[in-house]
DNA sequence: CACTCTATCTCGGCT
DNA sequence: AGCCGAGGTAGAGTG
């Protein structure tokens, strides 16, 4: 232990490694505990992993995480917000978390700890991210005329009956107009969406002329391109701003 | 370093932890860096993390992750498939990830290393699961009076127009059904899927009577209900099975 | 390789 | 608190 809330211990006993768990959760730390293991996981499916060398990240949130060697994701895991508890049996580390709603438990056995590490971790209070679809939202407000010349935004998350589009406003001849942001490539439900706005707005209004709708996206895929062009949609190439 | 594969510092220099992650990535061992840095990405999105003390996990498959003290969800990442280069500047360990399509760049910079582990970890080649869409077909197949008396599967992922059935069969009368199942609580998304099916195979198959359409999960929400109703559809109460 | 669909999705916003 | 929709979705399966 020093200034920095550090704690280790190297091929601990199954003891020594319990008592670095106790006191490093109490204390808010992150536990990590690298060894030979096996998972059990029973809640919303119902899960078995044989023995294996792991890493298992223990968070003061109460998230528990077990990883392998390879993927983004952990091979199991619990969200914040479950209780655990550690105790030595059968010559076993046991490490037990569970929740509820829904119930769910998550059963660690390490038979050998390589290795134990508590650390003090630190919020990510200021994470800010760019490149939302906010953004692509906020660059056709800032100037309209991306989409054409003459277009002119009337209202955001305009209600319909088919729920919020996201923009709504008028062409260069005052013909109503939906717009449907997508920050990314996008398949043919965002098309299916989009008529389905342009359908429930024509009848809302039930002006003379034809609502005209527009996907706004950096592209489509093949398929919503033909779908598009079958429902009389428009596409218009667009990314979002990126700030840095 | 010993028959378990394990290589640790505490508080070592940048050019210690250089080394530790060099020759980790090299054996295919699993680094995990804990320190206080900063963050960097930029790519699908960009982000800007200040510094804090954080668990930075660089897996052999390229996946790397940044974790806090909170959260099951890394605060950044890039997925598998990634290429790492660290090196020393600036009195910073800079750890430096890309990949392309999407290009993507996540920059760490340490400015202080507290611990480090190189370990080598095993694959999740046994794990077994269940409670899935699967078992819940299963479920079905093994006795089909689960949906109704009379009711018999004659194929499962019957191709239509619209795509592939999750299982297509009759009912005590030989009238068409149709089940899509849904391993959970279940909106109008699936409802709507359920009616395109019946739609495309009242058309495909054009006998006189009407297809039927089940919507197979443990509950609906609301609105799907109620789009239900509409629709004509209806609905079994029916859950995964799970074996322990 | 690109595209599509599912998920023990996770996460955040809203009713 | 539960429900609903989006995601830097991730990961698997498929043409």
């Amino acid at each position: 232990m020093n200034e920095t809330g550090l704690h280790t211990f190297s091929h601990p006993s199954h003891e020594k490694a319990l008592a670095l768990f106790e006191t490093g959760c109490e204390r808010g730390a992150v536990i990590s505990l690298f060894g030979r293991c096996r998972v059990e996981y029973d809640g919303r499916a119902a899960s078995t992993l044989a023995a294996g060398n792991r890493l298992v990240v223990c968070k003061p949130d109460g998230a528990i995480l077990v990883h392998t060697d390879e993927g983004q994701k952990p091979v199991n895991w619990l969200p914040p917000g479950c209780t655990h508890h550690a105790h030595v049996e059968s010559d076993e580390l046991r490490i037990e978390s569970q929740r509820s709603t829904p119930d769910e438990e998550l059963l660690i056995y390490f038979e050998r700890v390589d290795h134990a590490v508590a650390y003090d971790a630190t919020s990510a209070s200021e994470l800010s991210m760019t490149g939302t679809e906010a953004d692509l939202r906020e660059r056709i407000l800032d100037d309209p005329s991306v989409i054409e010349p003459g277009f002119e935004p009337r209202a955001t998350e305009r209600e319909t009956a088919a729920g919020a589009v996201d923009i709504y406003g008028v062409d260069a001849d005052e013909n109503a107009v939906v717009l449907e942001l997508k920050r990314r490539r996008v398949g043919p439900d965002a098309v299916s969406q989009l008529n389905r706005y342009v359908a429930v707005l024509d009848r809302e209004l039930h002006t003379g002329t034809q609502v005209r709708g527009i996907l706004v996206a950096p592209s489509v895929t093949y398929r919503a391109q033909n779908l598009l062009e079958k429902r009389g949609l428009e596409f218009v190439s667009l990314s979002p701003r990126f700030e840095s």
